[in-house]
DNA sequence: GATTTAAGTCAACAGTCCTGACATATTTTG
DNA sequence: CAAAATATGTCAGGACTGTTGACTTAAATC
């Protein structure tokens, strides 16, 4: 090897520099992906959600609360990353509206373990099959065969706390 | 064909049924990856983000205008889908902190072009350097053949309308 | 010259997030 | 058992981002 071999830069960087420059344009184009798709699949909860006078943070409280077992205000704030004022407002709207109901512990009395009411179940389904159908028509418009290179790319922006926390809830169901 | 044949539901239904569950289970799955890994890749800019005291308001004009050509505020308007006075607001500081210039237009004189300065670009590198790398190492980890499902469902997430805006943006670079 | 368009601004309000402090009940620990 | 830690709830107050509606100015268009 000398020192103005072709692929001299391409052993010493972590990429070729083909494979570097393919993978900084996919990365560019990637990152106007994330930003419009993310937008629109919130959209459509969110046409739903304004019929309710509820926001996007009601949507996550009541997803968290409808699709986990045993939940407490803890694993809440563990899993939305916000803090317990936040989520402590959002919280109360959703029991005031008799959306979430709330339980002392049985094993440790001072936990609160949250559970939907059938109306708040009624509404989260609601929220989930819009989302579900607009990613059901997703898939079958890019072809299913697709679906794996997306789950795999999805998993893997994901930190790793993120990513655990995912597959123990996948684990779960 | 006849009326009992197994084939006679999916052809008449929009999915097999068995295509149906399985498109429905990965929806399920999709929700979850898109709330996750949408969290991961903002907070990637918000940490750089803190260190100037901008938010995510800033960053999307930032971004539309150092990628754009001849941006006026109408177009960002458009592309970021708020009202005028939200963006008059994250705009003017950006303006004040000599991060964005404007100019008049040279052929309507009504309209204002916005582009970075030179500061204005040096932050917005930074973010999307930041982002990049995210997905870099995330496509690489997920295998860089998969990079086209990703694209592809995530293409398909979007609306029409942002598809458009996606489509001519990248034929404008 | 009248109308429309692009932009800027004002006032006011709502939702969501934050920090920090403090109270209560309950469990765990020394 | 008393002390420390934990789970939750709540108060005060501040910041950012989004909304609506109305009005002004300047320039382009009809």
């Amino acid at each position: 090897m000398t020192d103005n071999a072709p692929d001299a830069d391409a052993l010493s960087a972590p990429d070729s520099p083909q494979l570097g420059g393919s993978l900084d344009s996919a990365a560019n184009e990637a990152i106007e992906l994330m930003f419009f798709a993310y937008r629109d699949f919130t959209d459509v909860a969110d046409r739903i959600l304004e019929q309710h006078d509820l926001g996007r943070a009601h949507h996550r409280a009541l997803y968290f609360v409808g699709t986990g077992q045993d939940v407490t205000v803890g694993h809440l704030l563990d899993t939305l990353n916000i803090t317990k004022q936040s989520l402590a407002r959002v919280l109360r709207r959703l029991i005031d509206l008799g959306l979430v109901v709330q339980e002392v512990g049985a094993v440790d009395r001072r936990q609160r373990l949250l559970r939907l009411s059938r109306e708040g179940d009624v509404l989260l389904q609601e929220l989930i099959e819009a989302q579900r159908q607009l990613l059901r028509e997703a898939f079958t418009e890019a072809g299913t065969e697709r679906l794996e290179g997306f789950r795999r790319v999805m998993l893997a922006i994901m930190n790793e706390e993120d990513s655990a926390r995912f597959n123990r809830r996948k684990r779960a169901r």
